[in-house]
DNA sequence: TTGAAAGCGCTAACAT
DNA sequence: ATGTTAGCGCTTTCAA
């Protein structure tokens, strides 16, 4: 079984492979005749031919991929988003390479020189910390460069949550339950999304009438799990708060092994909210009540913004922020009397 | 910015672009002198040369891709294996292309002709259902594949776990808290790993003086929560058994949610096991007593096959069965007096 | 041991 | 509108 070549369609034809090649290319200069188009594309449908690649990129110097880096692919999160960030891709004919940093920063920089090796004509980051070197250097070159979620200080197109609105919501969501006293568990410093949740959660306090108190902040160091457990045994054993905002649904389910450990029921004893509405999140006992964004939205989002940049390197794509809405589950309840 | 070439390389090394190919790449026959290995290994690396995979394909005809086929990657189990298959696959200067079939068979054939359109060289299929059309195809026409976890009638190296090991002791764990009545949520039928599992709790009952009944096996529709919920809420309203084996971990987490709707406490009033100890599965409430399987080996030595049967396609690569072992954790307890 | 030359499959520039 | 030619970057004959 050799590969089928364009020669052989321009064979089957009776035209020239050039012929063949702009006959199959819809859009380029120098237009083919309908009958020659119509015979070429007959051909090439019945040999079952598929335009090698290889040979195209070298020739075009393009290679229709994509690197995406997430920080972590054992968040539950970030799989949909690469679903929508694939799905958009390959509607398009471009394929994603995709990369985990495994929540360690200097990761990124190696794993961005496998997808240079390969290539790679454009980059969802949705790694990115807040000074990123890597990614940095990225936008620099003029390499077009999406960011997912968190932003640099360098400035490049990117997709985010408007999470002012849905920690808002979540927090007049539990004044209304007569919660007076309410904590935040953040992520690790030096990421975006981290500053402008616990900016939102402090407005949202303020504008519930009540006064953000800095013991009501511990930081945890990753956004996993473990580190959301450590972080919220803090908090609970400070022993002020009764209701937590976690800076995301991981550090959430860390917080249900720190009310266990401790004897805390969720919601009698303490309410929780996440953020993200990630796929489990629902299925938690209790199911968790979160701040939902839609994540496949969000890569579909970037992987438009990139091709946009990729179609037309001088476009001037924007940024955007997507809505974030309460999710109202059973973690959330009436403050203790 | 000019991309870097091998001419550039011979240049700055003093030699013909073939002689500093020949240079870089260590096992060709026609050996190259030390002096100027040395010479042009340095120029490269001063210059930070990068070979262009583009070209090096089209002349090779490989790609350095592989395909990596997974049925969800939505279910935490499948990002670890991903991890191990990527770890392996780019240490050895290969790159995974990565599609998810989201759990419908269907999707298989379109996704793998993306694959064959970039000229994958081989592909690692964890999606496969026992009778799979393209997968059959893919194995007849003798492209390598590695089968992860779920076995085809068309017959394939492959690397799964050994359920068996595991689910005995699962089931005599139940034993000894004295249960005697352990039903079974089985995974879709039509997918290998379904068959061996339930095949597995059948010998474990009886191994431990038990007789399997058929009305303590219910078959959930997809490897998902919400399947998992339905089916387990069939077996609890038949009011027989006081513990379940789930088919995996994902049908567990359905099961805390039937379990929840009907007001029974686990493990008090049902104990219950799931398969794959995915991360997470030590984060439900009550953690999760499960089978656990190293899902990140199961992809680096699925990956470690293929790259062994792409190295020398005549390579006789056997079938690997990775251990399995019973995590004891809150979700099981003593049977009701 | 190294150089010269050819060619992988494709498409863009040029020629007709 | 189509054919001709050339060349993308690399490796691999073949020759020296």
């Amino acid at each position: 079984m050799g590969r089928l070549t364009i020669k052989d369609v321009a064979r089957a034809a009776g035209v020239h492979p050039a012929t063949a090649s702009r006959a199959l290319n819809p859009l380029l200069p120098g237009r083919i005749s309908a009958g020659t188009t119509e015979r070429v594309a007959r051909a090439a449908a019945e040999l079952g031919y598929v335009a090698d690649p290889v040979g195209r990129s070298l020739r075009t110097q393009r290679s229709g991929t994509v690197g995406v880096l997430v920080p972590d692919l054992l968040n539950p999160f970030y799989p949909p988003v690469l679903r929508g960030v694939q799905e958009v891709l390959r509607g398009h004919g471009f394929e994603a390479l995709i990369a985990s940093t495994d929540n360690d920063p200097g990761r990124a920089g190696a794993l961005l020189d496998v997808f240079r090796g390969r290539r790679c004509e454009g980059y969802v980051i949705a790694s990115a910390s807040r000074r990123d070197d890597a990614v940095g250097r990225l936008i620099a070159e003029g390499v077009p460069v999406v960011l997912v979620n968190r932003l640099t200080e360098a400035a490049a197109p990117s997709v985010t949550s408007d999470d002012a609105r849905g920690i808002g919501q979540a927090v007049r969501h539990l004044a209304e339950l007569g919660h007076t006293r309410i904590g935040h568990l953040a992520g690790p410093s030096g990421i975006s999304v981290t500053r402008a949740r616990e900016a939102a959660w402090r407005a949202g306090l303020r504008a519930a009438g009540l006064t953000p108190e800095r013991s009501w902040v511990v930081r945890a160091g990753q956004y996993t799990a473990s580190a959301g457990e450590r972080a919220c045994g803090t908090l609970l054993d400070r022993g002020e708060v009764t209701a937590i905002l976690a800076g995301n649904d991981m550090i959430a389910v860390g917080c249900y092994a720190a009310f266990a450990a401790r004897g805390l029921s969720c919601p009698e004893d303490v309410s929780l909210v996440g953020i993200n509405n990630m796929p489990l999140a629902e299925w938690l006992r209790p199911s968790l009540t979160t701040v939902a964004i839609d994540q496949e939205e969000l890569g579909a989002r970037a992987a438009r913004l990139l091709l946009a940049r990729l179609a037309d390197p001088a476009a001037r794509v924007g940024d955007v922020a997507l809505p974030t809405e309460l999710v109202v589950r059973r973690s959330t309840g009436p403050v203790r009397p």
